[in-house]
DNA sequence: TCATCTTTGTGCACGCGTTCACAAAGGCAT
DNA sequence: ATGCCTTTGTGAACGCGTGCACAAAGATGA
């Protein structure tokens, strides 16, 4: 069963945990930002500054890489830069396909970031015949038809799924039978792919829900003497009584 | 300093472990589905398999929120879904503003996911007077003049960032003046926040090179034997020497 | 009522990730 | 050349998250 397979596929290979891999690219941006500002050398401390870490945690990460620093004087900029690029695999191209060209398809097409590092959008797929031949961000839509045929002459091994999310399984797998082997996934799904696929999912309505957790745990916290009934009593208060009945007590909260 | 903090903020309060959390919405998407089906009841191992994680996995994740299953038959739908909407804070209505209506901003307006489960959209915002007053998604654009007014008027305790890197940082620290303690940041930038206030953020850059990263890894897997010079050799021969030199000799890979 | 069968809830062990704290390394001034 | 001062690189401890494996619980049928 290779059911909703997320990262963690292989991370023994070559030693660089998963958890720093994922933040070389936020190192990355710090030091391109300081490579612009024509700094030569960044200490551990400052750089992680910048990126938003702890100083101990991003010289554990950076020494994963190699010992790429000088005691005494801190990391060279632009050779970081150069090492982190080439681990990330940045110093090749990488051509991408989006399908579903809606308004986030289309955003995404736009999207200035990409271009800049490595990537580059070699097509734009959607199922909507009429959007067939028109230019978005100065790229023709192209039907679904051609998926495969797109797929292959181009080389394409990187995927961004952005269709609604009835569609995203089936496109997943027209993408994997004609050579992707990564994802990354728009739609609120669970996909489920064979191994050695790597999916990640970017999901706005779970990134939501989980802000609203923590924002209803601090009204919750602030609130704590007063009389509303944040944590509210027991509630199931006998045995598994209520809830097996007709259960019309339950309010049926959820609109969809 | 409060330099870049990211969630993991007070995890220790109510006992639901981060991580957990983070995988309530989607149990409770899976459990949305099988609701409209009408499905009474499922057992761990079918929730888990359409959630696409382990049954002990999903077992332990309810038990944070109580005992909530019956032995040998396994989970009443609809009383989970309540409790799961309860828990996340989803039984109440959470409005939120979209601060930055360019293509992503937009896209987010028109998201159906929002409305769908307690959040809603109060407000757009944008800083380019053109847009003002044109509707997006059927909700007309206010100029960020209007930023604080708008968000106290409302009750406003989430915020989304879609605006270009170089506004985000200023955007945030008005919206948290203004009283928001959540942000969801689209912006490819790290935002400094002070205690109390939850960031979490969404990059598709990031999340591209993460894969790229992966993609890189199974290349050279594949082509272990090969003369490509995968896993190079270790390539800084000598000491400190070269990169303390003038680095001609370094390709400068990064575009911007 | 009692036996059997299913499925939950969880104790336990393991591995990953984070952080502390410090010795080693190197630059720099004298 | 030598000693001081800064900063890296990492050993070790800790805590969180995951998954196994099983006992307890309850439903179901005779």
């Amino acid at each position: 069963m290779a059911t909703g397979r997320n990262h963690r596929p292989a991370t023994r290979s070559r030693g660089i945990p998963e958890a720093t891999v994922a933040r070389l690219p936020l190192y990355l941006r710090a030091l391109t930002a300081l490579s612009e500002r024509s700094v030569p050398t960044v200490s551990s401390e400052e750089l992680a500054a910048a990126a938003g870490v702890n100083s101990a945690k991003l010289r554990k990460d950076f020494s994963y890489l190699g010992s790429y620093g000088t005691r005494g004087v801190g990391y060279d900029v632009e050779y970081l830069v150069y090492q982190i690029s080439r681990e990330l695999g940045l110093t090749q191209d990488w051509p991408v396909v989006i399908v579903g060209i809606g308004n986030l398809g289309a955003a995404l097409a736009n999207y200035g970031g990409f271009a800049s590092r490595g990537f580059r959008v070699a097509a734009l797929i959607d199922a909507d015949p009429a959007m067939a031949g028109k230019p978005v961000a100065g790229i023709p839509v192209q039907h679904t038809d051609e998926l495969e045929k797109i797929i292959k002459d181009n080389g394409v091994s990187i995927g961004v799924i952005a269709t609604p999310a009835g569609a995203a399984q089936q496109v997943s797998e027209r993408l994997i039978a004609a050579g992707v082997t990564s994802i990354l996934n728009f739609a609120p799904t669970v996909l489920s792919v064979p191994e050695g696929v790597d999916v990640r999912k970017v999901d706005l309505s779970i990134e939501l829900q989980i802000l609203a957790f923590h924002e209803q745990r601090k009204a919750g916290e602030e609130a704590a003497a007063s009389g509303a009934d944040v944590t509210p009593p027991p509630l199931r208060g006998g045995p598994a009584a209520n809830r097996k009945g007709p259960d019309g007590d339950v309010p049926a909260v959820m609109p969809a």
